[in-house]
Formats: structure tokens, C-alpha cells, sequence
DNA sequence: ATACGTTAGGAATTAAGGTTCATATCAGTG
DNA sequence: CACTGATATGAACCTTAATTCCTAACGTAT
């Protein structure tokens, strides 16, 4: 049977974020918020995605607003009251924005995945 | 005279960070405290690492003790008095520890900066 | 023996984000 | 026309991390 080769490095994992941002820098599109706009993308409302996602409506709504003030437009379209009590759903802008970073994250996900095997490997020597 | 052509996204920008930890998910190694330890390395203290990272001494003493706590053996040798008061050098392991995560590094960013450009130039479509 | 510059580390303070809270607004429904 | 449930938003509160503050230990040089 085989011996599991034991290194000082075998416990150890490689981690990214990827984010999004204006050229000033600011925050636009992570992770959480690209899960957070399909929830709402998903569900119709921005409730139904803070709650999914399990961060305070509070928050969901000062990261939208804070995202579409840098951005310059829309990706969200808010209307209160009616049958449901409120709707919140994605904007062109907002599908193309969201499609963008969901393509571009699986290309990132899949470069990166390689090199990482291939540098766990290395290590291993 | 050619005219720059303005997209929704060209104000875009796409920012990653790349960190090693445990299993546990414990950090170690990010890119500060890789340049931490390149600074100590360089200047043989922690004093002075901390200073050029502009960091508080507490604070790089404390992530690297947390460092070493996670990792299980030691990446730095320190000592207290002296001639200069007291010296910080990195081990062994210390030393193929950030050299494994430069040239992991590196590879990492030539990965990504490519599929970055790759992307970037599809925005503009 | 005193001074110097660094390591060592507990404790208090500050700063940054997120959560909770409270209150208002809206539009369809019973 | 009261009721419901979501959006809207400021303000207070909480949590966690980092900075500041202090005091001590250490070893060489003067």
C-alpha cells in the first residue's frame, strides 16, 4: 500500500478573490454580489436576496447603491409597494454586467485551478 | 485622428488577491506578509520590516507569531539584544517558503494578467 | 553600570464594517 | 380604508481588527 508522502507544505492551500472595480478602485462586483444580483435575478426582490445571501437588508441595499453610484448606471430596477409588497429585478445593464463577470470568473477559475495543481504538486517534491 | 471608443465598461478594472493558508483556512502567507518578510530578510529585523511596511511592530509581531502557530515550525529566528539591539533572519524553511510563494506568484499573475487582457479586450466588443 | 535599540507581550483605544432598530413610503388586496 | 410586505434611510449599536501605549527583558558598547 502506499505511504502518504508527509511534507512541511502538505497542509497547506492556495486562496484568490476576484473582484471588479472602478479604475479609482472602488469595490463594483465580488463574489458575494454577483451571488447576491442572481438571488435577486432568481427571487424578484432585494429582501429575498439579503436573506439568501444572510447579510442585513440593511447592507444589501447601501452595497447596490454604493455599486451603482460608481458604476454610472442602473443594474437594478427597485419598485415599492404592490401585489408582493415590493420588486426588485436586474436591468439589461445589470444581466450583461452580471453575465460578463460570470464568464470571466469561470475563465479565471479554470487558468488559475491549473496552476495552482500544478504548483501543489511542485511542492510536494 | 482616432477616437477612443467609450463602452459601459471601460472604466472596469479586475483586482485579485492570492493568499496561501492551512487546510483549516487559517491565513499565512499574503502579499503583505510575503513583502514583511522580504523586508525582515533584507534588513535582518522586524523592527525595520514593519517600519518599511508601515505597519505597527505589534502587528507584524503578532501575524507572524499567528504564522507561525498555524504552520507548525518556525519561519524566523529572533533574538533581543546585541549589538543592534536585537536581530530578526529568516530560517530555512522561512526562506523556501517565500521563495516557493514568489515563484508561485509570479506564475500566478503571467496566468491571470493574460486572461485578464483577454477579457478586457472582449469588453470593448 | 548605564545607555541603546530591538524583541516580547498585555492592555486600552481607535477605526471600519456590519447588524439592528426605528420609522416612513408605497401600491395592490380584502 | 386598514393591512400587508417590500423598498428607503438615518441612527444607534456591536464586533473585530489594527493602532497606540506601556512596561519589561536582553546583550553589546561605552
Amino acid at each position: 500500500m502506499e505511504e502518504k508522502k508527509y511534507t512541511k507544505y502538505s497542509n497547506i492551500r492556495i486562496n484568490y478573490k476576484l473582484w471588479m472595480s472602478s479604475e479609482t478602485g472602488d469595490a463594483i462586483i465580488d463574489d458575494d454580489k454577483w451571488q447576491l444580483l442572481i438571488a435577486i435575478q432568481k427571487h424578484g426582490s432585494l429582501k429575498a436576496g439579503s436573506d439568501i445571501m444572510e447579510i442585513s437588508y440593511r447592507k444589501a441595499w447601501g452595497d447596490l447603491k454604493k455599486i451603482e453610484e460608481i458604476l454610472g448606471f442602473n443594474i437594478i430596477e427597485k419598485h415599492r409597494g404592490g401585489k408582493a409588497g415590493g420588486v426588485t429585478y436586474l436591468t439589461e445593464d445589470g444581466n450583461k454586467l452580471i453575465q460578463n463577470y460570470i464568464e470571466f470568473r469561470a475563465e479565471f477559475q479554470d487558468a488559475v485551478d491549473l496552476i495552482i495543481r500544478k504548483f501543489k504538486k511542485r511542492l510536494k517534491d
